[in-house]
DNA sequence: TCTATATCACCC
DNA sequence: AAACGGGTGATATAGA
């Protein structure tokens, strides 16, 4: 154990019962805390929690507070408006980790954490029925309270038992997991500011769209029933009219969008149809969770990938979303968006960690892609992206592909290029980085010697037999991307800036129009000290865009789609009616894209 | 009508 | 056995 967690004097364990409102905010309906030295209760109910200015016990120097999941217990300190205590150990984060790569069999929550160690976790049996009657209703008997208090109090004590159980294996490193869930807290609270005018239009209009889209193309194919794409009758149709189509091992029709393109090609009627598919895979179910105060928010849900990764549900983040629904956030006005990432993240770390010079040297030219073909000779000195778009290209997706482990024929297929060839751009890789490739191996051997693999600040994955070596290799620049995400976000948010998003390797930040230009150099500093500090002092760059009110974000990939969406919303101020044209509103979508 | 499985699309 | 890492989620089909 750690020098600054032994010399706690105070160990609070806490627990909080909340109701998600509005969007997405707790709010606080009692709170359970028990000091692990003295074996002293707390038990606080709702109308006392929140006359209190400050927690209820010290969080100053000399206490540890626990918790399990402990941004939820922080999103309540924030509702309460109380200052985060100085020392915080999520038993959540430290059971990921001690567990990573294994599969628990109870799982990663609370009660999982308990039978892992063999605790009694009865109490714990009751929470979905718990937590059903605290979502239930606003108000509570007398017994409907005391149960609830009883129930937070057992998961408060459970926490406490955990620690015991974990508290050897706690280091320095858990204190900046802990660090990182109250940066998290701050960040689930702040929200994405969201355009609801335009949110609100294209929920109502969504399934109207989708049955205009569907309606207007499937009249000649007949292959739909409702909006369901029925693979029987287009089998059928494709009988009918003599097309040959490519079968899955399972002797169903490729349904993807490759196919369609390839098959299109080969038959032009065809075209229609994969334009259809591909706009209404675009148009999935929208349900983002948007508060009265205008902000998307939804659970990071940290350190739920091997890696360390956040994963937030993709159908309730912004970010999961297909890029050009993006264009919905918009800073409130008065206020701007900065969107703010770093540069070939991944190829910075895999440089810096592996300390292999040429690498370095390539990505500080500023174009890592093109410094790799000028290395290879395949592009002169001096070369850039504007006069060798082709060969930056290809040396691009190579520089991926070794990141991702591919194989020669994945890459020829993802090139459109023969093997052969791009056997000899994986060659050079290894020609030109040895060092790279050196540390790679070393990596992975190790990881198999030793059945574990860590990150530089210690999160770490369990090898099993089941392990796939490509997870392996891609470990060292994934995983410490993560610990690049995080530590940038506990800095940004002890620097003030107000994260609104992490998204893997980039934040979305917000400010007054007056601060914005500050506060994205203040993040650009966060994250370079970041990356320092995780990679020997190897400062990775950032590159950052603002998006100032009535400005919406924008993704360039994604403004066509953005564009196209708002004719079908606005058709009279994107398609002028008249004896020249006729055709409906849909089909013009169609030939749009 | 529900669940399980396969496959795909999207994100980084 | 496949040959592209980490994910979430939607859709379509088959089977209970």
């Amino acid at each position: 154990m750690s020098r600054r967690l032994r010399k706690s004097k105070y160990k609070w364990a806490t627990d909080f019962e909340f109701k998600i409102v509005d969007g997405g905010l707790p709010e606080p309906l009692c709170m359970a805390c028990i000091e692990l030295n003295t074996g002293k209760k707390l038990l606080i109910w709702r109308d006392e929690l929140l006359s209190m200015k400050e927690p209820p016990f010290p969080c100053g120097d000399d206490t540890l507070v626990l918790a399990y999941y402990a941004s939820a217990e922080m999103g309540c300190f924030l509702a309460l408006g109380w200052d985060f205590p100085v020392h915080l150990v999520d038993l959540y984060a430290e059971f990921r980790n001690l567990t990573n790569g294994l599969t628990p069999p109870s799982g990663s929550g609370l009660p999982g954490a308990m039978v892992h160690f063999g605790l009694d976790c009865e109490g714990a049996i009751a929470k979905d029925a718990m937590r059903k009657l605290i979502l239930s209703k606003d108000e509570f008997s007398a017994d409907e309270q005391r149960r609830i208090l009883e129930y937070c109090m057992s998961d408060a004590v459970a926490c406490g038992q955990l620690y015991n159980k974990m508290c050897d294996g706690l280091a320095e490193h858990s204190l900046l997991r802990g660090e990182y869930m109250k940066a998290a807290a701050t960040v689930e609270r702040n929200g994405i500011p969201i355009d609801v005018e335009s949110y609100r239009t294209l929920v109502s209009r969504w399934a109207g769209i989708k049955t205009d889209l569907v309606g207007d193309i499937d009249r000649n194919f007949g292959v739909y029933e409702g909006t369901t794409f029925k693979v029987k009758r287009f089998t059928d149709w494709c009988r009918r009219n003599h097309i040959v189509w490519p079968i899955l091992a399972s002797g169903y029709p490729r349904p993807d969008d490759d196919t369609f393109r390839a098959m299109a090609a080969l038959h032009p009627s065809l075209w229609p149809l994969r334009e259809l598919r591909a706009t209404l895979s675009q148009f999935r179910t929208f349900k983002l969770p948007v508060g009265g105060d205008d902000r998307n928010r939804c659970l990071l849900s940290v350190f739920s990938s091997v890696t360390g990764r956040n994963q937030p549900s993709s159908s309730k983040f912004i970010f999961g979303q297909s890029v050009w629904v993006r264009s919905l956030i918009q800073a409130p006005p008065g206020c701007a968006v900065g969107y703010i990432d770093w540069e070939q993240q991944e190829f910075g770390v895999a440089a810096a960690l592996s300390g292999d010079v040429a690498m370095q040297r390539a990505y500080l030219s500023g174009d890592p892609y093109i410094g790799f073909a000028i290395l290879a000779s395949a592009a002169p000195v001096g070369a850039t992206k504007q006069s060798h778009p082709v060969i930056r290209e290809r040396f691009k997706v190579a520089t991926l592909a070794v990141q991702y482990c591919m194989t020669e024929q994945g890459l020829a297929e993802s090139l459109g290029i023969p093997t052969i060839e791009a056997r000899e751009l994986l060659e050079l890789h290894h020609r030109c980085f040895p060092g790279f490739w050196k540390w790679s191996d070393s990596a992975v051997d190790y990881a198999l010697l030793n059945n574990h693999i860590n990150t530089v600040f210690g999160w770490e994955l369990h090898v099993t037999a089941t392990t796939n070596l490509r997870t392996l290799r891609n470990y060292p620049m994934q995983g410490n991307g993560a610990e690049l995400m995080r530590l940038a976000c506990i800095y940004g948010t002890q620097r003030g800036v107000k994260i609104c998003a992490p998204v893997h390797d980039a934040f979305l930040i917000e400010a007054p129009l007056d601060k914005i230009d500050d506060a994205i150099l203040t993040m650009q500093a966060a994250m370079a000290d970041a990356s320092a500090a995780v990679l020997g002092g190897f400062r990775l760059r950032s590159e950052a865009k603002v998006f100032r009110h009535p400005a919406r974000f924008l993704d360039p990939r994604g403004t066509l789609m953005w564009n196209t969406v708002n004719g079908l919303l606005h058709p009279s101020q994107y398609c002028k009616e008249g004896p020249g044209n006729t055709a409906s509103p849909v089909s013009l979508f169609i030939k749009s894209i």
